[in-house]
DNA sequence: AGAATAAAAGTACTTAATTACTTTTAATAG
DNA sequence: CTATTAAAAGTAATTAAGTACTTTTATTCT
């Protein structure tokens, strides 16, 4: 379904935002250490989506990755579109170029309803939303 | 979800199986034309559900790729599994090494119940139910 | 100002998936 | 029995994803 690229991207912002609110930016080392991961992965990732101002980076000495309240109020949507592209969710099952219900292939109707189910997952958890579980612990990002 | 290979290997066991039950064999060209897809792919394919039994194939003249009544009540899930891999319906959607809802990723709620949605539909449909609608024109294998 | 830190950016390497090509083997027809 | 046909099998080339390395730039602290 999503990249591993992906996974590993929606990871390290949910990693990002499960910090303490006390706002300490954190470093691609720090990060890419929790959630198990290669460090210029990571690196690469959060580059691009601070590009995107889904999160914000800063340089220098005390440095790092954060992010906002307000920024923590989107869905994970916008991280999968930003690394996996916009219509990953309209996608037919059997790779016709287009998914519709006009022209479907033979497994259009049961695909569709599990891939909304996902998308609208996807759509309507924020991140704030998904962080809660992995700081209250009922919730892992690793294992 | 599925890889290309494996949409591909679908698609091409539904138009073998939507022939004419005239049982006249199919030859990769043929097969790879219809469904629009690269010849040499649809032959590595073919090749491999042949040596899985899922389908048939002859050698020779008059020969070429075919499937029988019993093979065609397999669920496409067997097709699945020979070119995906067995546990593609049990994998973790933010990448954890186990799906499990006793160490769950914060999707997992949501997440398991789309992907159970579409791996109902791959256990449960047949071949045979598959290719009805492609038969009545119903559904499309192109397009 | 100068040294140190950490992200940004650009480049290169590795691996896996896909597609293409070549040779071999089995079956049929003449 | 020989030539022909089509799949089987093995090999090679291409492409894309993922990972690693290097240089540059901005920021802070001394
Ligand atoms: S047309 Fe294939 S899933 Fe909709
Ligand atoms: S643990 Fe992630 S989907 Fe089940």
């Amino acid at each position: 379904m999503l990249s591993n690229t992906c996974k590993t991207a929606i990871k390290a912002v949910i990693y990002l935002a499960s910090k303490d609110e006390s706002d300490e930016k954190s470093g691609v080392k720090e990060i890419a250490r929790y959630i198990n991961a290669s460090e210029h992965t990571v690196s690469k990732i959060l580059q691009t989506l601070a590009r995107q101002k889904i999160i914000n980076s800063i340089k220098g000495p005390t440095g790092g990755f954060y992010i906002t309240t307000k920024q923590r109020k989107q869905p994970i949507i916008t991280i999968v579109d930003t690394i996996d592209g916009k219509d990953l969710f309209d996608e037919c099952g059997l790779g016709l170029s287009k998914c519709s219900s006009s022209h479907p292939c033979p497994i259009h109707d049961e695909y569709k309803k599990g891939r909304e189910v996902i998308q609208k997952l996807f759509r309507t958890k924020t991140i704030n939303v998904l962080c809660e579980p992995v700081e209250s612990g009922l919730a892992y990002l690793i294992g």
